[in-house]
DNA sequence: GTCTATAGAGTGATAGAC
DNA sequence: GTCTATCACTCTATAGAC
């Protein structure tokens, strides 16, 4: 392997700011319209540049819904941490403020569900985002719940990874279904399915019994 | 309302039997290639009538791979009557039979989480499928669910309405993570969650208390 | 109800100059 | 890296006769 003569190029840290910007400018349209009303057009001219030039950065439609998903994953990151939490917010608390702000703004929860779909083809570009999404998601669910087993606010005979599936699993799930029928409380819903699942309930009994045998 | 001289012609018997044609000939090409190579022109060629006629039965192509959904469902139902069952079978076995019957074959499921998506739009064909499978599924499991409230195999406190809801969630998150990593045993996964909603869990440490109260 | 034939229609994507 | 201009097009969906 040659060294080249010349030194390196480096446009790259322009590249990312001008994907940066395109990406926003992709969700901006998404919340306005909605994911199936984007078009490259459009996306281009708010980002202030040509189509092709566009297409140079993100080679596909596609490329760009995916794009737009990554922008909005950063807002919800943010909205997370602007939140005043305890010390170990449970999984339910996490969950319930981004279900809230998917509430109020149904659209990229509409854009998420449809990729997810999509996902399912590995040509596809949002197969790796959903890869990558899933398990960041379901590795950060897991740390906290092994968490409040250590703390005791969740049993410790759960299968911390098994359950950080399942909430996936329910939180996508009803999304789902509240984007057909918006007439229950995402949030909430997510929530006690979140504390079911965790083992509130099941620690309930334990200290139930642990009284009963105390009483002995 | 004046009766017509003539007696009312019935084609709709016949149409009835064409739009099943079709139905299946729609499924049969989303097993085979998957619902996204699905086009108007190979079903109507499957189906043995032209492309125009076909379409006069389902307007558009979405219309079509929603009776592809129909058609399979009907399977899943069948499926499911043609296993020996227990008197009472519990939400977890119904759905691990109709989730291993995906595992074979993914490319209906595909299908299936594709317009769940599609169906958050109203004027899609979808909405309305999706309306009434959702429905239809959670009263079905709202109803065993309250038949093993009624049997003590279930916690008796549990909400079955909002149980269903949760099972239903949990069932098409799982599949829908399944598609994109087929990394776990999708039914196995699907069956233990249910377990553990249905509030299993709940009545073994309930049980657990009473002995202990026996034991007294 | 069924068919032949047609065309709209929008859109994603590319070639090649600067 | 950026842009102008243009292509390529695959399907869907309709018009209108039988």
């Amino acid at each position: 392997m040659a060294q080249d003569s010349k030194p390196a190029r480096r446009p790259y840290a322009k590249t990312a700011e001008r994907r940066a910007t395109i990406g926003r400018a992709a969700l901006a349209v998404v919340r306005e319209r909605g994911h199936r009303a984007l078009t490259t057009a459009e996306v281009a001219e708010r980002a202030g540049i040509s189509e092709a030039t566009m297409l140079y950065h993100f080679p596909s439609r596609d490329h760009l819904l995916v794009a737009a998903l990554t922008a909005s994953t950063e807002d919800q990151t943010q909205l997370v941490a602007s939140q005043a939490l305890s010390d170990l917010p449970g999984p339910d608390q996490l969950a319930g403020i981004i279900a809230r702000d998917a509430m109020r703004d149904d659209k990229v929860a509409h854009l998420f569900t449809a990729l997810s779909a999509d996902a399912a083809n590995p040509e596809h570009p949002a197969h790796e985002y959903f890869q990558d999404h899933y398990r960041t998601a379901r590795s950060h669910l897991a740390r906290i719940v092994r968490a409040r087993q250590a703390a005791g606010t969740a049993h410790p005979d759960l299968d911390a990874d098994a359950i950080a599936r399942q909430l996936m699993a329910i939180w996508t799930g009803l999304q789902a279904q509240w984007l057909v029928e918006p007439d229950f409380d995402l949030a909430a819903e997510i929530e006690v399915a979140f504390r079911q699942l965790t083992g509130q309930s099941a620690v309930e009994a334990k200290r139930a019994i642990d009284d009963a045998m105390t009483r002995l």
